[in-house]
DNA sequence: TAGGATGGATCAGAAAAAATCATCCTTGGT
DNA sequence: ACCAAGGATGATTTTTTCTGATCCATCCTA
């Protein structure tokens, strides 16, 4: 069966809701004489009375009765549906698995304390680059080459240099024995599972490119690659802002100090349509945003290569 | 929040379930054009992107996923209160209360159990003569003044006459001394709580029109009257149709042989629509009716009054 | 019991919405 | 490189919808 007139069944919907047309031409913004001609129409699709005209007004059917609740309920879940989606009081914020995990997470309680009534939606997934345009999300948080050609309408703010370095326990490098590139061959080199290019970058960067990537484990994300490296599993490709604390403290170390590299991913960067700025509390976390990125950057790009 | 175009929805539902517009223009039966119109209005009024328009074909955004479900819900909502609505199968039979239980229901098995396949749905109430439009019921058998004026696509079909005859039980017409109707003074008129007009009907026909029907007994409806009479708790205005089993049985009798007058309401009759003819099942239905009716108003106008 | 008020139906014309046709654009596949 | 697929778009036409005026029946009130 074919869905019948959608606007007649509105205009019958605010009929049989008010007992009447003129009030339902009023809720509708049009005259009686358009939400009779609907309800006609209707009745005639339906081949069946709706409204039984009475000396003063009109009254339901049976019929009418009937389909009533039917449609004020389908029109709520349009209306809800609607509202939902055109829902754009929290912000909608997406962030890749092992920057979100060690960088924006352990942070974002902070932010949330001070501004209560800021809701942040926080999806830790990965978004690329490429994909941002304003409309899955409000901000994307990730990898992102600044000089790469975007829309005007896309502002891209960098977070902190995506820096390249290998990285395993203080034990491994004893003893493996790690004291050049060259020691790297038949050592355990760790990767995420994910269409990376982190070791081919730095390999590539230093000419080192005969060494096997395959053998090496590989774990789903980068968060659980690191500890793998820090329990001596092997040698991983790390960043120095993202393993900045492991450094600090000791648990991870540099075997090549100085051998870093940018990552042809780009910087972590904040990527955002103009038209957010619009929007006070996207500023807000965005303001927050910079300064824990500055912060952060500075205690990385200050501090001397660990060893 | 208002309804967005609700056309637009449906273009849009449909392109998003078929992931693509040329299916959804096919379902429609509309071109290409319309339905990325349609879409682009609900984009527009929504203020939010619905759909990602990638090199081949269209991709649902976040926003699009999430709306979809709600409005192929809405539409199913719809579809189905127009499917029950407009739903013509079974038969709506109407019947009021005495009727129905002591000379319609006691038949009907016998007709379910012939036409296994004709489905009556008969509601027991009132239902007035005045009222029947064959909007809410497509049938009612009830009281009918077959002379009244009504709409020439009504059609009246006479079942029996509603003959009106005081009755008691043998035991009250012996101790209360019963012989005239002017015995009636003092003794418990029992009257239905229905708007009806038996007692005055008949009070008016043989001019006793002193006689006090408040001091009487009232009963909800005609059948639990019939039964307190039975026990002897008064005198009924009854009726030769309705009481005929109990006058056979001698539980009830007349205490005035021949002293009884038709009812203002009119014959028992058969009321619906003429074309409710082009329905077979009804036909079915109306014919065996009849037949029935013949039958018992048979017995009626041939057996001598009860005494 | 007339006269005004209420509430719906209806008609012709006006306005708005929707559909079409033709064409353009981008992109992916061969 | 070219073609096909799939959507976007502009101008035009068709269809739908709305309006404003008027009609009609009924109820209410004086």
């Amino acid at each position: 069966m074919r869905l019948p007139p959608l606007n007649a069944l509105r205009a019958f919907e605010a009929a049989a809701r008010h007992g009447g047309y003129i009030d339902a031409a009023d809720e509708l913004h049009v005259t009686r004489g358009a939400i009779s001609r609907h309800v006609k129409t209707l009745e005639e699709h339906l081949g069946v009375t709706l409204f039984r005209r009475a000396s003063r007004g009109v009254e339901l059917t049976r019929a009418g009765r009937d389909l009533l609740p039917a449609l004020t309920k389908a029109f709520k879940v349009i209306e809800e549906g609607a509202a939902r989606v055109t829902d754009r009081s929290e912000l909608r914020v997406i962030c890749p698995p092992a920057l979100s995990v060690r960088w924006l997470l352990p942070s974002l309680p902070e932010f949330r304390a001070a501004h209560p009534d800021v809701r942040i939606k926080l999806t830790t997934d990965f978004h690329g680059d490429h994909a941002f345009d304003g409309t899955d999300y409000d901000i994307s948080i990730g990898c992102a080459n600044p000089s790469n050609q975007r829309p005007s309408d896309i502002r891209v703010e960098p977070v902190a240099p995506y820096t390249l370095v290998p990285a395993c326990s203080p034990g491994l490098l004893e003893s493996a024995r790690i004291r050049t590139p060259e020691d790297l061959v038949g050592v355990n080199l760790i990767r995420e599972d994910y269409p990376g290019s982190d070791w081919p970058d730095w390999l590539k960067h230093f000419r080192m490119d005969h060494l096997d990537l395959e053998q090496g484990d590989v774990f789903p994300n980068f968060d659980l690659a690191i500890r793998a490296a820090i329990m001596g599993t092997g040698v991983i490709m790390g960043d120095l802002f993202l393993c900045r604390e492991e450094f600090e403290k000791g648990i991870l170390v540099q075997p090549f100090p100085g051998m870093s590299c940018e990552s042809s991913w780009g910087w972590y960067c904040v990527l955002y349509p103009a038209a957010l700025l619009d929007n006070p509390s996207a500023v807000l976390f965005l303001d927050w945003v910079n300064e824990i990125a500055a912060r952060d950057r500075q205690a990385v790009l200050t501090n001397p290569p660990y060893a």
